[in-house]
DNA sequence: CCCATGACTGATT
DNA sequence: TAATCAGCCATGG
């Protein structure tokens, strides 16, 4: 198993931040673990997640949309209805179910 | 070191 | 709303 970097730590921790019905954008939860512009960071770092204690079904892409591939998508979308959020043709209403959370890390 | 890839984003058209 | 494009950067070959 890889061990996670410094970066990926702080990543986990800003996704664990997100509460119960509500998600959050790879760019913010980037923001928020002190990663200002590296989105992609966040998806990588997820991508190679094994720590099952990090809700990442509960972050999408800036509009809304689940960019996840394959199955893993329809995974997703399962979770997040799980949570009581809604989800219309992949996407979340962000005006409804976005958690702003502060850009603080750790 | 170079190159390709990817769970992204913001601006522009 | 959708399509394009440039910028972003860790990871692996």
């Amino acid at each position: 198993m890889k061990r996670a970097s410094a970066s990926r730590s702080a990543i986990y921790a800003a996704v664990r931040r997100i509460p119960i019905g509500r998600v959050c954008s790879y760019g913010r939860v980037a923001r928020a673990a002190g990663l200002p512009g590296q989105a992609r960071q966040v998806g990588y770092a997820l991508a190679a997640l094994d720590d099952l204690d990090v809700p990442w079904h509960r972050v999408v892409a800036s509009d809304g949309r689940i960019t996840l591939p394959g199955e893993a998508g329809d995974r997703q979308r399962a979770l997040l209805r799980a949570e009581g959020i809604e989800v219309i043709d992949g996407r979340v209403e962000l005006r409804r179910f976005l958690f702003e959370e502060a850009s603080l890390p750790g």
